[in-house]
RNA sequence: GGAUCCGUUGCCCAGCCAGGAUAAGGCACCGGACUUCUAAUCCGGUGAUCGCAGGUUCGAAUCCUGCCGGAUCCGCCA
């Protein structure tokens, strides 16, 4: 499909024409100029030289020449004009408009994926956020629903088969720490009795259990660090009698001996012992039934969920099958290693243990298998924060050693910190989900009561949760998505200025618009209150475009190479940078064109440029999950 | 110690892949705009040796090298 708004590759084509450079190649070197030159598009012949062994201010001369007499075939530019080396490129905004309106109303699906190529689909596997079992959800793992969400979208949106499927990391030491404080402290309470949420509740006992433990590791604390520095001596300097008894100091302790009962329960669940496991499925339950109720706030639904329970001693035959083929290596003990030799790997990876048991490199190896299997997929993505990058380069070249067909991405993000450093969910340092959500909420139901006193009650909380939902999502997504970010609460999630709240506002600007309009009989594109188009016809005249119109409509024209960029480069912030520069167009257009009030050309010109913003406006903010509000 | 990522105004952040004109926004601060289609908005102003030093180039925030500063990771844990 040919994306016939697209008008830095129709510059491109013009240029390549007479120059017969590659079109591939001008495409990029064509830019959107510095704010403040007189230029929708333009490019330096400075950059040509490479093509054309001129100095760069001939060639542009002599491009001008050239295009001057093949420009009238070209009627979206308007003007072409050089400076020095410049070739600047001034677009006709009546064209353009009259396409956008075209391709709005006649076909939009097709024009908002005018950039998509339409074949070479392929089928793709989410994973995200793949969260424990022992603590509720937090910030980190906003971020993380909230990208990998929109990675959900992208590839929905590009026409690509897509599978969200989560793991659920629900067994192992951390979630034994759990068990043991509330065996301990729990006295046999339940979520219910005691008015907490099921996943905070667990995650309170695993608070307990990990301060607990740091107390008591305090008495020995001497002891452990000298037996770590007696263990990084090289073995010929090594002490034995002095770790022996370090060791046995230790295992005495009461730290020690808290250590032995945290092993002995794990040792027990491995082997199937009923009350343990009874006691396992419980903590589980009522943690996945907190998270489903934080899952529900976010609109969030896997089609498949892994269990690590029913497969983290999987995997085995696979390494083994490996080490037949001499891919990898059996150590004297009989532990079965990967050996790398390439930069950012380690030097080494053990996937058997001596004792011939599995690790959790084991079971991502057994998983990246079992998800082909289920889904035949083309890509795989793991949405995982950057701290875990070597461990997803390892597992990678693990599946490329083994010939693994499959195109994996780990879609690595950065992390959130605190004001007062990173979250530490073992000492109950962090910012938990379902507060934040709260805290959000309560901001906005505060704002909305300051603006409207008389809504009801239903209305009101529609609102604020909108708001809320929009604010967040949107706060997170328009971060470039490596990069690390500060969270804090009062001044991070603002009401003003770069938000999704100033997106919401937009929408509702305009579909204040329209219900003034009706109610004043005037015919407007939309009705906000029946959700309904209304029929709609291109504007009888088109009279001169202001330059707040020009620069909105040219905006809106950019939209479907901004999902492509976008979509292609897994990049959300592209688009949410794309919706606020629409947002601010359309604010300062709205501030200095009246509508309603205006003479019927140039009120029909503008009801048409509002709803084009509108529907866009609209299908931008779906794809990031953020929700449309007609009034607030 | 090694690996990876990052460093742009008082603060936050885009631009870096594909080097070019006056480094784009936002917050905060100062000054203005609501008898008008929603002021959660708009307009104006103040504010940047793009971490430092070299190199490549006619030209570097962008590419290369070194250094400084910060983060993360380097388990027969999960």
């Amino acid at each position: 499909m040919i994306n016939t708004m697209d008008y830095q590759l129709k510059l491109a084509s013009l240029i390549s024409v007479v120059t017969k450079i590659p079109k591939e190649k001008l495409y990029f070197l064509i830019k959107e100029p510095t704010k403040g030159i007189e230029a929708d598009w333009s490019i330096n012949c400075f950059t040509l030289r490479s093509f054309i062994k001129k100095d760069g201010n001939e060639i542009a001369v002599e491009i001008e020449e050239k295009i001057r007499n093949i420009v009238h075939n070209h009627p979206f530019i308007f003007k072409v004009v050089r400076v020095g080396p410049y070739l600047n490129f001034i677009l006709n905004e009546i064209y353009v408009f009259n396409e956008l309106f075209t391709q709005v109303n006649k076909n939009f699906s097709s024009f908002v994926r005018s950039g998509f190529p339409q074949d070479n689909l392929i089928t793709v596997v989410i994973e995200f956020p793949s969260q424990n079992t022992n603590k509720p959800l937090h910030l980190g793992h906003i971020r993380n629903i909230v990208l990998g969400q929109t990675l959900v979208s992208f590839h929905e949106f590009a026409g690509n088969s897509v599978h969200q499927v989560n793991l659920l990391n629900d067994r192992g030491v951390h979630i034994c720490k759990s068990m043991l404080a509330y065996k301990r402290w729990g006295r046999n309470t339940t979520p219910n009795k005691s008015k907490l949420k099921p996943d905070h509740f667990v995650g309170k006992y695993y608070v307990t259990y990990s301060r607990h433990e740091a107390k008591l590791k305090q008495s020995v604390q001497k002891e452990i660090q000298e037996l770590e520095e007696e263990r990084k001596k090289s073995k010929t300097e090594r002490d034995l009698a002095k770790i022996k008894k370090l060791k046995s100091v230790i295992q005495n302790s009461k730290y020690g001996k808290l250590q032995q009962k945290l092993t002995d329960m794990l040792v027990k669940w491995e082997n199937g012992d009923p009350e343990v496991r009874k006691l396992w499925s419980k903590m589980n339950s009522w943690a996945i039934s907190g998270f489903e109720q934080t899952y529900k706030i976010f609109d969030l639904n896997h089609e498949k969920v892994y269990f690590e329970s029913n497969i983290y001693d999987k995997g085995r035959e696979i390494v083994l099958d490996g080490l037949e083929k001499d891919y990898f290596v059996q150590l004297d003990d009989g532990a079965v290693i990967a050996r790398f030799i390439k930069k950012g790997l380690p030097k080494e990876k053990v996937l058997l243990r001596s004792d011939g048991t599995t690790l959790y490199i084991t079971q991502d190896i057994f998983l990246a298998m079992q998800k082909m299997k289920d889904y035949n997929y083309d890509m795989s993505i793991y949405v995982i924060g950057n701290e875990q990058d070597m461990q997803l380069r390892t597992l990678f070249e693990i599946l490329s050693i083994l010939g693994f067909s499959g195109k994996n991405i780990h879609y690595s993000y950065g992390m959130i910190y605190l004001k007062s450093g990173k979250m530490k969910s073992r000492e109950g340092i962090i910012v938990d989900a379902d507060n934040v959500v709260e805290d959000i909420r309560e901001l906005s139901v505060q704002e909305v009561k300051n603006r409207y006193s008389n809504l009801s009650e239903k209305e009101l909380n529609y609102r604020a949760q909108t708001i809320a939902m929009a604010a967040l999502r949107f706060f997170i997504l328009k971060y470039e998505y490596t990069r690390d970010f500060i969270f804090d609460l009062e001044e991070s999630i603002s009401f003003e200025g770069e938000t999704g709240v100033y997106l919401l506002y937009v929408y509702a600007r305009i579909c204040s618009v329209f219900n003034k309009g009706i109610q004043d009989n005037i015919q407007v594109p939309y009705n906000p209150h029946k959700n309904a188009q209304i029929k709609w016809h291109y504007p009888s005249k088109i009279p001169a475009f202001s330059p707040y119109e020009r620069n909105l409509i040219l905006q809106l024209s950019k939209y479907p190479n901004v999902l492509f960029d976008s979509y292609k480069a897994l990049k959300p912030h592209l688009l949410c940078r794309y919706l606020l520069e629409l947002a601010q167009f359309f604010n300062i257009f709205y501030h200095e064109c009246p509508i309603l009030k205006e003479e019927k050309e140039i009120r029909e010109l503008r009801l048409s440029i509002c709803e084009i913003v509108r529907i866009i406006l609209k299908h931008g903010l779906n794809l990031i999950h953020i929700d449309i509000l007609t009034e607030m």
